[in-house]
RNA sequence: GCGCGGUUAGCUCAGCGGUAGAGCGCCUCUCUUACACAGAGGAUGCCACAGGUUCAAAUCCUGUACCGCGCACCA
């Protein structure tokens, strides 16, 4: 016999073990197969996987198998990313740990190290999805890495193609930079917070003396580079002193006071410092102003290029050196506390530098146009489908995209440069390569994979590589056509590409998924995929997000250890709800673990009637109402499950079975099929009974693959023609259901109406669970009466009744309890007295009830307006109600006044 | 500032035009040979507020309030 409870550990290994050495999960080219293909999101190896990715993860499995079963050629092709920056940081700080920087390592030796922990790293990822139970073949040739050597051949080609289209130019930007990373950012890398800081007003006076202008700024050390103060030119404060020059305070520099559209006349004073090496609309001001781009915050974050008492000083330092300055020479006009948002790093959190920079940059603005065209035509469609709004809008306002990144964990840029060609342009490090800092300013790139024998302009070979890599993002852009080998022309290329739904979150739709949609329909002529499936973040059961400073992260592996993954992954899909957030506790797991074991218990049950001898059952099936019944609520459970699944509305599907196995088939066919199952009709029942568990293990399967795959194995000796693995099961059809089936459902309500009733009042009336009773059912309607015949043996069953009296115009005896079931009354005669008071008291309630319901009704049908306006089956709805309550009320008061005469 | 979403039982959320639902939690009874990770029964809601449309509104429309999230160069 097995045991109570079911412990999911051994079982997972078990299956996880079977699945991969039977290849289950491997996907080739079949020409009379439709594929369904999903690309993973390649997790970054910068760690173990989070409940983020357990969610994401279960998504896709669900999916994967599910369209699997259902006979598609399903493919979800695994791999991982190798996380540029994010990478880089985990590696960085190791090394801090053994007191190192990476420049103590140089460039190729911290590569080799950051490559020995994608080995590490890797795997253990890996082997972390597999314990999710992911049909992911993980079988070394199937797994992709972002920069492998096929994936490192379509980012060269991506680039070499969008360079040689014009679409990809070195220039000299506005950038964020992040100093603590030491790099370069893309817009959407940075995170805007609330601050509270100061605005400060600083008085700049004019050269002759005469008068003043007097600015608001948030940055008051970026003084030093500014290069004019701006006023609106509709500004009558300002309009006669525009053109004349200023006196920069804390130096010796004159700058112009310019009019400028720009400057908003009711913010601050009305005057705006004009810095434009360090700020987006300062830059702006500049160029149409042709102001000089003073740089005065280095790479480092570190005052430079002004007077030496600021020199060096870090921006912080600076500021308050300044305030101070400024205060002292009686410039400080005035400092308010004020509030604005400030940008930060969403790698590290550091304060963001917009500086001037040269970088790579990628045009946007024609790749966007045909992938908004892709999502409003509906080429790309989203789930949930609000997200498309976002999607198109952002596309619509897209910017430039810097791709270059000056850290070193990464594909480096394919760009090189002649030593003799480009001059001064070029600095060198001692090691060789192009200066961190230089950026090789001015240098004309040479694009190629390899090294170019020769300097194409003066035959040289002294050419030298661009330091930077690419962003992260570049390559994963290029993620559903890289895996299948492109721009090789690959059989799998063709089979699988378009692939067919994108799950991921939907915090990374701009960053990656739009990208992928433009890259896929500039590589490949076509979106990369017709459906997104955007989920939203696991957060705490409060709705903050989990992080380590909060301490309130739950780890999936542990919750795994703990529960089993089975748990996890219903009770995360429980509460995936119209892509929203999801707050995940510890106790929202229970659930989870509980149907697990219900499941569980559903097969030892079975098992303890299934013979001894191990061998297929026979075919015959029962015939009786519950039997009818439970086949029908079967094949709605799956219809329902079905067509949920077609929405992806994914817990809708889940929840469906859920209800069925739980409600239905555990709550009342088990038990009503528990007599049966010692008398002549054991093995009919016992054939239905697995019939309908199997294929609601089947039907579960996507969901929770490795209890249903442990429990149809224990069953498979008493299956006809079983399948090695439920993947390889066809997802079940619903039975036929015939009008007697149909006719069942209604039928069985009646019935369980008047066994609650019954257990209601035995519960009331303290009737002791294990005590059989005598009940009395009649009805002034005999149809009913026969109705309730069929079923009388579960009424007896289960609401434990030994003597049930079924007739027309039965009495209500003394010394009974009544309840009222639709047509029927029903009396319980009790051994002693009964609390009459009780009694009273709660059928008062009950016809106070139906008082208000038929009241209700009757007012409906006597409003015209209701009868006129609304359609036939709604008024004729409301008179079978009005007569059901009328009746009730009827029944109940007369039952009323029997127990106060009585 | 603009946009999007939310506001329903103590908690987390379904329902999105015809008499308010689930899970968890709570209360009572039961360790009845599948399961106490269970069974049976029970309590709990001016469906944020104000207007409107409709025979009928939690559900549609318009505003208001609060909460969350995006986007944005207001120094």
């Amino acid at each position: 016999m097995l045991s109570k409870v079911y412990e999911p550990s051994p079982v997972e290994t078990k299956w996880a073990d079977a699945w991969q050495k039977d290849r289950l999960f491997i996907s080739s080219p079949s020409a009379d197969k439709k594929p369904f293909v999903v690309v993973i999101p390649p997790p970054n190896i910068t760690g173990a996987l989070h409940m983020g990715h357990a969610l994401n993860n279960t998504l896709q499995d669900v999916l994967v198998r599910y369209h699997r079963m259902l006979g598609r050629e399903a493919y979800w092709v695994p791999g991982t990313d190798h996380g540029g920056i994010a990478t880089q940081n985990v590696m960085e700080k190791m090394l801090k740990a053994e007191g190192k920087t990476r420049h103590d390592l140089g460039r190729e030796e911290f590569l080799k190290r950051t490559w020995a922990w994608y080995g590490e790293c890797g795997s253990t990822i890996l082997g972390q999805l597999r314990k999710l139970g992911c049909a992911l073949d993980l079988n070394a040739g199937n797994v992709r890495f972002t920069m492998d050597d096929k994936r490192a051949a379509s980012v060269y080609e991506s680039f070499r193609s969008l360079w040689g289209k014009g679409l990809i130019y070195r220039g000299e930007r506005m950038i964020n930079w992040c100093t603590r990373c030491g790099t370069a950012l893309s817009d959407i890398e940075v995170e805007h917070e609330d601050e509270k800081s100061r605005l400060w007003h600083i008085r700049y006076a004019f050269e002759d003396g005469s008068g003043s202008v007097t600015v608001a700024t948030t940055r008051p050390e970026t003084l030093l580079g500014d290069t004019a103060v701006a006023v609106n030119p509709e500004d009558e404060r300002y309009k006669s002193m525009t053109g004349r020059k200023l006196r920069l305070p804390l130096t010796d520099r004159l700058i112009l006071l310019v009019a400028d559209e720009g400057v908003e006349k009711g913010f601050g004073t009305g005057a705006v410092k004009v810095t434009p090496a360090h700020d987006p609309l300062d830059f702006e001001i500049g160029q149409r102003h042709k102001l000089e781009v003073m740089r005065v915050i280095s790479y480092e974050g570190k005052m430079t290029n002004c007077p030496r008492a600021y020199a060096g000083l870090s921006v912080q330092a600076a500021r308050k050196k300044i305030i101070e300055d400024l205060s002292a020479a009686g410039l400080l006009v005035k400092e308010e506390p004020y509030k604005h948002s400030v940008n930060k790093c969403s790698r590290c959190s550091q304060h963001i530098e917009p500086l001037v920079s040269e970088q790579w940059f990628v045009k946007m603005k024609g790749l966007a146009a045909p992938a908004i065209t892709a999502a409003e035509s509906g080429e790309v469609k989203f789930y949930p489908p609000s997200w498309k709004k976002p999607f198109t809008e952002w596309l619509g306002n897209i910017q430039d995209w810097c791709i270059s990144r000056q850290i070193w964990w990464g594909h480096r840029i394919p760009a090189w440069y002649c030593r003799k060609c480009s001059g001064a342009g070029l600095k060198f490090s001692d090691k060789g390569e192009l200066s961190r800092v230089s950026f090789a300013q001015g240098a004309k790139p040479v694009v190629s994979f390899e090294k170019p024998a020769a300097c194409p302009d003066c035959g040289g070979a002294d050419l030298l590589q661009d330091p930077d890599v690419l962003d992260t993002w570049f390559s994963s852009a290029l993620w559903p056509f890289s895996v299948f080998g492109w721009p090789e022309r690959t059989e799998e290329l063709d089979y699988y590409y378009p692939t067919s739904v994108l799950v991921t979150g939907y915090e990374i739709l701009y960053l990656w998924v739009a990208r992928m949609v433009m890259s896929g329909i500039e590589h490949m002529g076509r979106p990369p995929f017709s459906q997104v499936y955007l989920h939203g973040i696991v957060r705490d059961k409060h709705g903050k997000k989990m992080s380590k400073s909060l301490g309130n992260v739950i780890d999936p592996l542990q919750m795994i250890e703990k529960y089993g993954t089975d748990a996890i992954r219903f009770s995360l899909m429980a509460q995936t709800l119209g892509g929203k957030d999801i707050p995940f506790s510890e106790e929202a797991i229970t659930g989870g673990r509980n149907f697990v074991n219900k499941l569980y218990n559903v097969a030892r049950f079975i098992q303890m009637y299934l013979p001894e001898r191990q061998a297929p059952l026979g075919a015959a099936r029962p015939d009786e109402l519950a039997d009818r019944w439970i086949t029908e609520r079967y094949a709605a459970a799956l219809e329902k499950s079905k067509a949920a699944m077609a929405e992806y509305d994914l817990p809708k599907a889940q929840d469906a079975l859920y209800a069925f196995v739980w409600d239905e088939f555990c709550d009342w066919y088990l038990e009503l099929a528990k007599p049966r199952l010692a008398g002549p009709d054991k093995e009919k029942v016992l054939g239905l009974m697995l019939e309908l568990f199997t294929g609601s293990l089947k039907a579960l399967h996507p969901f929770m693959p490795y209890v249903t795959e442990e429990l149809y194995a224990s069953l498979k000796p008493y299956l006809e023609a079983p399948d090695s693995y439920l993947l390889k099961a066809g997802w079940p059809e619903a039975p036929r259901v015939d009008a007697r089936a149909a006719a069942a459902e209604p039928l069985m309500q009646e019935i369980m109406g008047v066994i609650t009733q019954i257990r209601t009042a035995r519960a009331q009336f303290e009737i002791p669970p294990g005590k059989t009773i005598k009940a009395f059912a009649t009805s002034g309607n005999p149809a009913a009466l026969d109705r309730l015949r069929t079923g009388a043996g579960y009424v007896k069953l289960l609401s434990k009744v030994e003597d049930l009296r079924l007739e027309a115009g039965l009495a209500k005896p003394p010394r009974s309890v009544s309840a009222i079931s639709g047509p029927f009354n029903i009396y319980i005669p009790m051994d002693g007295a009964v609390d009459l008071e009780k009694e009273r008291t709660r059928l008062e309630k009950e016809l106070e009830r139906a008082r208000k319901d038929s009241a209700q009704c009757v007012d409906r049908l006597q409003d015209p307006a209701f009868t006129a306006h609304a359609p036939a089956s709604e008024v004729e709805k409301i008179k079978t109600r009005a007569a059901d309550t009328a009746g009730k009320v009827s029944r109940l008061t007369e039952i009323l006044a029997e127990l106060k005469t009585g």
